[in-house]
DNA sequence: AAACAACTGTAGCGTAATTAACGTATTTCA
DNA sequence: TGAAATACGTTAATTACGCTACAGTTGTTT
């Protein structure tokens, strides 16, 4: 996937009428096949939502930070297509399918954050189709950039593993690529947590397109 | 592009709210980059969704049958992702945005079928992902098996080279997937056309999971 | 009917990326 | 606090896939 993450969208008005829910770090909040009722509102912590490619191999779609939504898709009433796993110990605001539709018929403005909160899910996914198109470093380099972009003053736990989980390519690819970087001064490496020393340098590796 | 074509929700009833629109083969129905100011319902005819990908090189995402609708992500108001491109020539019902909205508050039940139509772009577009996880083999496979699904009785004008834009592929890679196949009698190619002779062949491709 | 464009068939080569394998460091948790 | 589980560092071997190139076919345009 590319833009890990997203923007957020207006729900904090409407969290009274949602259900607080505290879950901890690693447990899973809705898994793929299941059949959820509704969806949830991430008000504090980490959520990282994967799904299940055939081989079992999981795939990183997105990485959910507070003020964003996750679980909308299951509007549809149908098995949830991706698993959504906390990353931190969190808080979640639950919303009920039924009682959602009851939301949207008091406060109608509603239906447009949730058309734009679904929508936004859209882009990432399409944004995780396009990455495939360039090259392993280049996916890295995009990858490395957005998370930058949205976790500035965050904590990224993001290892090696999840770098390739979310790009479809192996550690080993993803680590020849990073100790590439080091030696050439773009990224620094401490305590396993990245920094971009030289970001315009990674935007120069995606920008140079058909040669 | 996994699962190219998507099962039909029940507009009908309604497209004589939308202003119907014929259009000609080749010709683009609105384009990635471009703001629209709604969607359409594909009546007849074959509309294909391509994105640009970094380099220039088109993917495609999707191919929408008629009973199907396009162009709903721009419900948000911002640029369209993709592009909608006529197969053939095509008949269109057309929503705009602001009219759209008094008609969810006429039709409340719109709101729902809307729902289902977005949430199934979001399936398609994550099977697309979840395509590369494969080899190139399983993806072609995949591919066909789907487009032998969805259009059992239609003609599917998809080329060589577009089963390489939808997979990523390179056209020479199809090639010889495909010439391998019709040596072991899996498909059969007359004039261009596909058929696939035994498609639990192709079946058992893409189940071997993890040995 | 000629000219052009788009699609298919085929070979060979190079390489980027996967797989396999193994040791060290660092968390996790019982 | 010690064992187990994860994560990282590194190398070497294998291979799948992309790239290049060109010739033959079918389809479209004028």
């Amino acid at each position: 996937m590319a833009t890990l993450f997203e923007t957020a969208y207006n729900w904090e008005p409407y969290l009274n009428l949602g259900t607080r829910q505290f879950v901890k770090a690693k447990s899973v909040i809705y898994e793929q096949g299941s059949i959820g009722d509704g969806f949830y509102y991430l008000h504090k912590g980490l959520v990282r939502i994967v799904t299940a490619t055939a081989k079992g191999k999981d795939r990183i779609l997105n990485i959910v930070v507070p003020g964003q939504s996750l679980g909308v898709q299951i509007m549809d009433q149908r098995a949830h297509f991706t698993t959504a796993q906390a990353v931190k110990d969190s808080v979640l605001y639950f919303f009920p399918c039924d009682q959602f539709k009851e939301l949207i018929a008091k406060h109608p403005e509603l239906r447009v954050v949730f058309a734009q909160t679904v929508i936004h899910k859209m882009r990432i996914l399409l944004e995780g189709i396009n990455l495939n198109a360039l090259t392993s470093e280049q996916q890295i380099a995009v990858l490395l950039l957005n998370i930058f972009d949205d976790f500035k003053n965050h904590e990224v736990p993001l290892t090696q593993q999840d770098l390739a989980n979310s790009t479809g390519l192996t550690r080993i690819t993803v680590y020849k690529i990073l100790k590439q970087w080091k030696k050439e001064g773009i990224i620094e490496i401490q305590d396993r947590k990245f920094q971009i020393l030289m970001p315009q340098l990674l935007r120069n590796l995606v920008k140079e397109t058909t040669p």
